[in-house]
DNA sequence: TTGAAAGCGGTACCAG
DNA sequence: CTGGTACCGCTTTCAA
């Protein structure tokens, strides 16, 4: 390539970086870029990578590719990690003996930054990228440990999704809660509870199971708040695949939705407008999470920020016909 | 490192390669060993890559994170490329021109292969990697083009799928197809009019309806065929996206499934069956398409291997409601 | 304004 | 068996 253009490799590299603080003659410089143009010309990423300490790739740490939140979440991070010509290394979780492995590309200084997506990351792995000063940030997760995370708004959209549940006339609202060591699923049940505290209704743990994000948890789970007592008229459920397993349930039961049962939930996908009889969410801005949590982390990298605790607050209540007035 | 077990850092090296043919005293191994280990000493990736021109990263190529097909698909390829120390670089289509642009990484000697998972990828782009010789595998994607791709029985899925629909006893069955320029499309279509063939059934071009992949076409592809002449007791899907569709439109319509329409589709997710009636699908094995893919990609970049095509056999017809018997 | 040289952190191929 | 050395392809500093 520099001797395609009769030039030393260094000045090729001043021109091709744009280099403004080097003076480089108008004449040279455009031999350099026709040459560049002509070979169709692309560094070698690892070597400058070797050179620059900087790789060009981070890894988004996944715990379950089958979830649609995470996919959107992926599709944000990918985005915006484009727009600063970065690379996303994917690392889902359940490929095998987590922990360190994950951090294997991290090790080999392969990646210049790590998204924690909600995986079920040890405190002490926190605490080791903490110690080492390795730029991370944690998506829709929080935690005390960590000093950079960006989440959405689980407190706002579980109290919209039950105040519209009050607002429909019900007053014993069941809750189907995620696993109580995710923090997105404690702040959905904090939500929840102000809610119905602020209208005035009692909160009652016995509307209230929990277990974890997935489809089955949802079906068991309202076949126990069906069967218990007091019998709910409508529920809460803190993701998508527990209503519906909640709506299977239903189904299994007779019990037509919304007429002896309402249900609101949590994160809005396509598929919920195709689950009869079309179910009531609330959108999370999960692209936007991936976006601004690659945002935040390049921030870091390149120094400029030191991260913070990112709350985005777009919510949106996506109406359907999941609920409906109580029927008695 | 090298210094800590004072030994000569090429001595390291070899040792820590596990390189056969060099010989090395095994009290000097055990000092490399033991260094390595007080270290938690881990190779810069980039500088063994750039010195042995392998960067132990391949590309994957994904029109659509939110299609869970594509999902099945990545995880399989992560877990594999995981198992032989490979990480996997994503690049969805969606962010942004195509073309070259995902090559982008190729270019930069950033991977060491390509794998190009049923993107709209240009005939050109494949003569390209062809004329460059670099490796790539196409999955979930027939080309003529391409020397080498791993897909499923896209074929014989589609014959299961509506011989099943026959042998209930169904004789005017309709088709969801998928997108012409997709060869998975057109394999589809090809295994059911063959399946009708078989059973002496006419080939009714009116009974079939294309579009794409998505919801929104199986929505107004339902409408289409149920409008139409002659109309069909039962229908079968190309897609779970087209089948969803499918569904929407039958509620909207006010058919029962399968008392008045009976609907199969192929490639089989947990959702299928939360969906209502329970949605009969013919499984094909996605997951193992990205594994066998990404084994095919390293045999090639490890030069074991020239690739060849693969079509992954095993499919399963997992029965739920949405079949009956026709009604008239 | 340009050229030369060093070096990023390894690996590979020598000679000792 | 071990140590030296060159070099992968680029950026950066310094001298010309």
């Amino acid at each position: 390539m520099a001797q395609l253009a009769q030039v030393h490799p260094s000045i090729a590299s001043r021109v091709l970086n744009g280099d403004k603080s080097a003076s480089v003659k108008e004449e040279t410089k455009q031999r350099v870029l026709e040459a560049a143009e002509q070979l169709a010309y692309r560094p070698n990423g690892l070597a400058r990578g070797l050179r620059t300490k900087l790789s060009h790739c981070i890894t988004l740490v996944i715990p379950d590719l089958s979830n649609p939140a995470f996919a959107e979440i992926l599709r944000g991070a990918e985005l915006e990690a484009r727009r600063s010509q970065y690379y996303v290394l994917l690392a889902s979780q359940d490929s095998g003996p987590q922990e360190k492995r994950f951090l294997r590309a991290t090790l080999e200084s392969r990646v210049d930054g790590v998204l924690l997506a909600n995986a079920k990351v040890e405190d002490r792995v926190i605490e080791e990228l903490e110690a080492d000063a390795f730029p991370y940030v944690l998506v829709n997760r929080r935690s005390h440990k960590a000093s950079r995370y960006v989440v959405g708004d689980d407190h706002g959209a579980a109290r919209i999704a039950t105040e519209h549940l009050i607002a429909n006339g019900h007053r014993r609202i069941g809750h189907l809660a995620g696993p109580e060591t995710a923090d997105t699923a404690t702040a959905r049940r904090q939500g929840y509870e102000d809610a119905l505290r602020a209208a005035g209704i009692k909160v009652d743990p016995a509307l209230v199971v929990c277990g974890d994000y997935a489809v089955s948890s949802g079906r068991v789970g309202l076949r126990r708040l069906w069967t218990g007592v007091p019998r709910p008229t409508a529920v809460f459920a803190a993701s998508f695949q527990l209503a519906v397993g909640a709506l299977e349930a239903a189904r299994e039961l007779a019990l037509e939705v919304p007429d002896h049962l309402s249900i609101v939930s949590i994160d809005e996908f396509e598929l919920a407008a195709a689950i009869p009889p079309g179910l009531t969410t609330v959108r999370m801005p999960l692209e936007e999470m991936g976006r601004e949590a690659v945002r935040m982390l390049l921030g870091v990298v390149r120094g400029e920020q030191a991260g913070g605790q990112l709350i985005l607050p777009q919510l949106e209540l996506v109406s359907r016909n999941s609920v409906g007035a109580p029927n008695d």
